[in-house]
DNA sequence: GTGAAAGCGCTAACAC
DNA sequence: GTGTTAGCGCTTTCAC
């Protein structure tokens, strides 16, 4: 296939027409200090003139580096794409990498053969750094990536002892301080509805569930646990299953502010009172509680600090790469609405 | 920043390897023909042993080509990014550039320093094409795109002489059959929610509505119309706007499946009956529909042919430069559902 | 402060 | 078939 550009103006072109050196233009090109302001209009003139943009590749080339971060989705089941977590997190971090003068990339990994072209793009030296989300605790990719010793960083663990850099919230404390709140206000039947358990924050938070019940002297059997995959519609079905086992629940920790909401249409549908029977409190999915649920307690994760922190970790890498993997945990805030 | 990724085999040191020139390793590489079997075999080895993965940026910089595509996304609000729309278009241009080799690039826009940014990069020669959805009336991207002469593909006219290559769906088509449908089953009191005004899409299907409605010699004013925004959110309170003004409504057609869900909701909560009292049809957001409202009437856009056809014409464009604008409108399916 | 020159790692055209 | 060579357009020393 011929992808020739023709016809655009090369660094030679833009140094013959200011009368300079190709090192000069270079200089000028990357704001780069010696060069005296008038040379630098000159050059600048000539740029405009000649509608001058440099060549990436032959950039990336010379100085070895991509100017690109890569946002890896490996998600298989492409509704989880469409939750308002993404795009919080998506936005944060393009807020995030604004500074840095590099280009964020979205890349969908669905499949092993494209989880072996994006190596291929990210070894090829394509992108600086690569960033993982939404990681299942079998998932290879973090490995692969962290041994062809590409600068990587994941939001949330897969397991307990991740040795790739990550950013996460503070699951377990989250669910706990949840849970224990909801046994504050004297609710006694509290059932949860986790999210995907081959997921390690889905674990985590399950486990917060599990202490926060059994410092109370309660039993937490599995019959009150409900898996469902963060999505509303399973929270629908989640919570419809645990209201036929356990007619008298009186509270409820929901994966995410996005399953509470299913979870508390079904338990409308099903003619209890929220908050006044049940207390129902989710994992925050940014703004979509206040949208559509306003009302909804929150275990609030902090996502644009997320963000902020996976970026920071990322160019640290860049600058002193393969020292050591950091790890960051973000507390997380109770945020209690009517509905708790 | 020192972003240097060293030890890494060139094709040079394979060649030496293998004990062959350069360009026969190349073309081991890329799959050329011209080369014994065993030579070939000698080469494979050499480069699993040295772990060779080819340089992309100085591959591109002398074979002229990236490889890569973008899907840009313009659209400030976030929100819509969230919707199953965009989802099962990625998807399905995930697909559909499977067997081209090419990476796909997903890449927010959302204000003028990302605008010019992505720019720099698109002119830079990282991506071969660009592909761009959600494009409102007023964005200036696609003109600049064409101007840099970069291959480019909207999904979705600016407006009614869009000059650059396109695939869109026959809104106003879509539009008219579902209202003709509502009208031979007896409704008159059909209103509608669009999408945003500003979007050639939402136009489309207004008009689609109003002409429907006309050639039933049936009076449409403005107040049988509520704009929203795509959402579901946008959806209920366009709903319950329409419902306060006409509360005799017996059929609404809906600017996507969405906004259609967030109708119902609207609805049922003014206590009407769904589909007795009211019809609803909204148009194709994917299989959102299939999901939480399986009893909706929709006007199906075929998002997966969408996508297919984008990158077909994209790759046109590719292996023929900037000869023609491409224009391809595809059919809309109106699929009745209980609830009309 | 500025210019010249040496690569960066690859593809593609051309010899053999 | 296979090796050799000339770039691709830039950054980055190193002289001046």
């Amino acid at each position: 296939m011929g992808r020739r550009r023709p016809g655009t103006p090369t660094l030679e072109e833009v140094a013959a027409r200011a009368g300079v050196g190709r090192g000069t233009v270079s200089r000028v090109v990357n704001n780069a200090a010696g060069v005296s302001d008038s040379t630098r209009r000159t050059v600048q003139q000539a740029i405009a003139e000649l509608g001058y943009v440099p060549n990436l590749a032959a950039r990336s080339l010379a100085g070895r580096r991509a100017d690109a971060v890569a946002l890896v989705m490996t998600e298989p089941d492409w509704r989880l794409f469409a939750e308002p977590f993404f795009s919080g997190i998506v936005s944060s971090l393009g807020d995030a990498l604004a500074d840095t003068g590099m280009q964020l990339l979205l890349t969908l990994v669905r499949s092993d053969a494209e989880r072996r072209r994006f190596l291929e793009y990210a070894r090829g030296g394509r992108v600086d750094g690569v960033l993982l989300m939404s990681v299942h605790a079998d998932d290879p990719l973090p490995d692969m990536l962290a041994e062809a010793r590409l600068p990587t960083v994941l939001l949330g663990r897969r397991s307990g002892d991740e040795r790739v850099s990550y950013v996460d919230a503070d699951n377990a404390g989250g669910a706990r301080d949840a849970v224990a709140h909801l046994l504050a206000t004297g609710r006694r039947a509290i059932a949860t509805i986790t999210g995907p358990l081959d997921m390690y924050v889905a674990q985590c938070r399950l486990r917060g569930y599990r202490e926060a019940l059994a410092s109370a002297r309660l039993a937490a059997d599995d019959s009150w646990v409900a898996q469902g995959d963060f999505t509303e519609e399973s929270g629908q079905r989640a919570m419809a299953r645990l209201l036929e086992r356990h007619p008298g629940i009186d509270g409820v920790l929901a994966a995410s502010d996005t399953t509470a909401a299913g979870a508390l249409r079904a338990l409308r549908t099903a003619g209890r009172r929220v908050p006044q029977d049940v207390a129902v409190i989710g994992f925050d999915d940014f703004p979509l509680a206040e949208r559509t649920e306003p009302r909804l307690s929150t275990v609030r994760q902090p996502l644009t600090e997320i963000g902020r922190v996976m970026v920071r970790l990322l160019v640290e890498e860049l600058e002193e790469p393969a020292v050591a993997w950091r790890h960051v945990i973000l507390r997380t805030e109770l945020v209690l609405r009517d509905s708790a």
